[in-house]
DNA sequence: CTACACCTTAACGTAACGTTAATGTCAACA
DNA sequence: TGTTGACATTAACGTTACGTTAAGGTGTAG
């Protein structure tokens, strides 16, 4: 079986200016070179360009995929794994962009609701604004506006006996963590007890709860220096603590 | 406060060149043109970079960041969020390459198990020690030990009837594949079943059966040699055609 | 007056091809 | 045999957002 450039390019799905190219870079030289000049395809090449194709596909560099194909004792096996690290960077920059994002929108619609703000009246209400000043758009820009509303008019229908409830969640989340904090691990009983309580107050504050939403407001924790800062005023280290205990809570530590 | 490119470009945190550049596309002039020739920045243009600098940030395009800036009647919302679409679809792809890299490197492990299956029928536990010790340490601890757990798991836990299944299986598929195939239409009836006995077989290994993998995993029996030579043995073209019943079968064929 | 830091324009290089442009080749048909 | 149309070839510019020389003019401190 022999090809010329447009037949290969058919059975690919390529165009003949990528055979022609990956000949001038010497990714995939054709068997042989007919009495008119024209590139003649084997077997072979066709293997090779599967290959190359495959690559290609999982976004590998041609200049990569040129060594792969070039070492015949290559580690196919390492490759992907190394491959499959970069596309995870690039994954966590795209999620960077996003919450960028989305923290202009939700900054933007903050600044629509102040007008509105108006409306709002009593402690309750206060208390709300509050949050919504420290934690709103933190939370709205990694979860959506829509769950922070939910959360707020959670908020707004509590009796006075829950808020108390929460209030003491909230010292109670301190106070374990701060003796979990003494023994050091994270994943002792006492500092999955204060991963819990933390659980139990986030409960109070969004409508769905999720794993996954928990332990990224944990990280957020460390990352963000006014959560840091309120965890870590009596023992500083505190806010990573109980990062990683939520992270082992969560089952979201890798 | 006038600035040279130099100056702007300290405070701003980008090269002169860059500058120049966003004058020469006309994105950002400079206020005036010194008597030398210099280009000379004022308060207003550093307001613009601020604002070019942030788009920039977020991943717009320059041209778009032009008509951004160029028009006082733009919706800056629409476009953040337009963007913000753009993003989202950008990681979902970048997700679909993780999860082929994932399967690729599975369906990897499963084709070794394979061919070692056929050598050491009836010693299950021995086999799983060697892949233990081939692939164990390594993929363990790169993906975490309980996924390969589960899979060993998975395997072990198979009775002999279970595992006498995946072997008929596998060899249903190849035969239905071969009378199909005759046939030459990938959307026959007898193609589908193929493709159905495929996603059964595949479920032996898989944990969470998902259309998306499903085709990339045929796709990839096209792409990769080794997979195409395997189905390719008696009736060369076999994998293509598989691939194309699949794509078919998953609803993937665009 | 001389360094020396700073400015300018011009032009090539980057990754992976797409897109003409100008021209040669092959098979088929009148 | 001549023509047509589908194919092939090389050459070269265009794409993005600058980095990097190169060659030369300007401003100011010593």
């Amino acid at each position: 079986m022999e090809y010329t450039v447009q037949k290969l390019g058919q059975i690919a799905g390529i165009s003949t200016r990528t055979l022609r190219y990956y000949d001038e870079i010497g990714i995939l030289k054709p068997a042989r070179i007919s009495s008119s000049g024209y590139r003649i395809y084997g077997v072979k090449e066709v293997n090779i360009l599967q290959q190359i194709l495959f690559y290609r596909e999982l976004g590998v560099n041609l200049d990569i995929i040129k060594d792969i194909i070039n070492t015949n004792t290559f580690d196919y096996k390492t490759a992907l794994i190394e491959h499959r690290e970069k596309l995870l960077e690039k994954r966590n920059q795209i999620n960077l962009l996003i919450a960028n994002v989305d923290k202009t929108l939700s900054a933007e619609e903050g600044r629509i609701s102040m007008s509105d703000k108006e409306k709002f009246e009593g402690f309750k209400q206060k208390m709300l604004d509050e949050n919504e000043l420290k934690y709103g758009k933190e939370v709205r820009s990694k979860y959506g506006k829509e769950s922070v509303e939910k959360s707020n008019n959670k908020f707004k229908n509590m009796t006075q006996e829950q808020y108390d409830e929460v209030q003491k969640l909230a010292t109670d989340v301190l106070e374990t963590l701060h003796v979990a904090f003494l023994t050091g691990n994270p994943a002792s009983e006492l500092a999955q007890k204060a991963a819990d309580l933390h659980r139990q107050w986030l409960c109070y504050y969004w409508d769905g709860y999720s794993k996954e939403a928990h332990a990224g407001l944990a990280q957020m924790y460390v990352d963000d220096e006014r959560f840091t800062a309120y965890y870590d005023k009596e023992y500083p280290g505190t806010a990573q603590f109980l990062r990683d205990a939520v992270l082992i809570y969560t089952g979201m530590n890798k």
